[in-house]
DNA sequence: CGCAGCTTTGAACGGAGTCAAACTAAGTGG
DNA sequence: CCACTTAGTTTGACTCCGTTCAAAGCTGCG
């Protein structure tokens, strides 16, 4: 390991994978976002990342990073804030993995979805998904048919209507519901 | 929240919680080290602990982190380590708690245990637990009663003695196939 | 057109959860 | 020192959610 990584554009899946190659994806990243920040520590990469779409990297040496902490102490705090931020990532996703059912699981998948889109500047009803069933699957720790069959059951009850990757939230408040973040 | 702290003796047990109650056990922490670092972001502490037996802490406010930030480059580097392992660490346990099955988290979780007393100077093979076989399950994503199913099971195929909260590694070996880390 | 990769849906199975009861072990107070 | 309480552990029986395996349906692309 010799660098982290900032997107400039597109989105990515990042994700590791147990001796066996079962894989658990740790989650999706789009443009503004940093990966590879687990390793900074062990200095091994032991996080992938494939994209899911075509994509710029900005490569950022590690070498850069000690400067830019000797020269610009609000750059660490800074960094050291989006670590942070991280790790309240992947609390939410124990919770999630350790602790909901697949229903609330996906709710709370396309509310979070929903929410960054919405910071971004697009609609929060309305958004296409850059990843598969699969990808979703193996991000909620279910299997991609369950994901599946949530998806139609959530159309057939009118809190959504999907279309292959086009996504239209129709009912929030009941999706919140469901959740039970 | 205004400070983060660090272990000077004892144990503690750091969790997040749903609304609706439900814990997720974040992991397990013991002298010398860290928590509530997931919190530097937000501000606001959204993880909590408890002591597992009488312990002692040391208070760091987030103004002195500002402080050893700008005054020790250094320290903002090993900070950033410490932040990184502990996202390596949520890295893992999300592996577990969405692709494993019950006895392959228990298995990988004596091992880990095992581990941890040996850096610290203990016997890797006889060590006793600090936390109850519910903690166990609030932390592998599986309920108190599978715990206790597998201590049996794991103790009948003479992997290992436990006595209540006295464990005792007998077969490392067959414990690491069983694991599939 | 026809292939390849998703997606969707069905049927059957199984691992782990839940509920409940029995069994420690360690205190606690008389 | 013993009866009593309390918290944790162990084990059994039954249930159910989600997996697995399989087949069929879409969509887009060469």
């Amino acid at each position: 390991m010799h660098a982290i990584h900032a997107i400039r554009f597109g989105s990515f899946k990042s994700y590791v994978l147990s001796q066996d190659g079962r894989m658990q994806i740790t989650g999706f990243q789009i443009a503004g976002e940093a990966m590879g920040l687990a390793d900074l520590a062990s200095g091994r990469h032991t996080t992938e990342a494939q994209a899911l779409e075509p994509a710029s990297l900005c490569e950022i040496p590690l070498s850069h990073l000690d400067n830019l902490n000797r020269e610009l102490p609000s750059f660490s705090r800074q960094l050291q804030g989006i670590l942070s931020s991280e790790i309240h990532h992947y609390q939410s996703l124990a919770l999630m993995l350790g602790r909901k059912t697949a229903e609330e699981r996906l709710a709370t998948f396309l509310l979070d979805l929903s929410a960054r889109y919405k910071t971004r500047g697009f609609s929060p009803q309305t958004f296409s998904l850059s990843m598969s069933r699969d990808d979703i699957g193996t991000y909620l720790g279910i299997a991609g048919e369950t994901v599946c069959r949530l998806f139609s059951r959530f159309q057939e009850e009118g809190l959504i209507e999907a279309r292959r990757r086009l996504v239209h939230i129709l009912s929030p408040d009941r999706l919140r519901a469901l959740a039970h973040n």
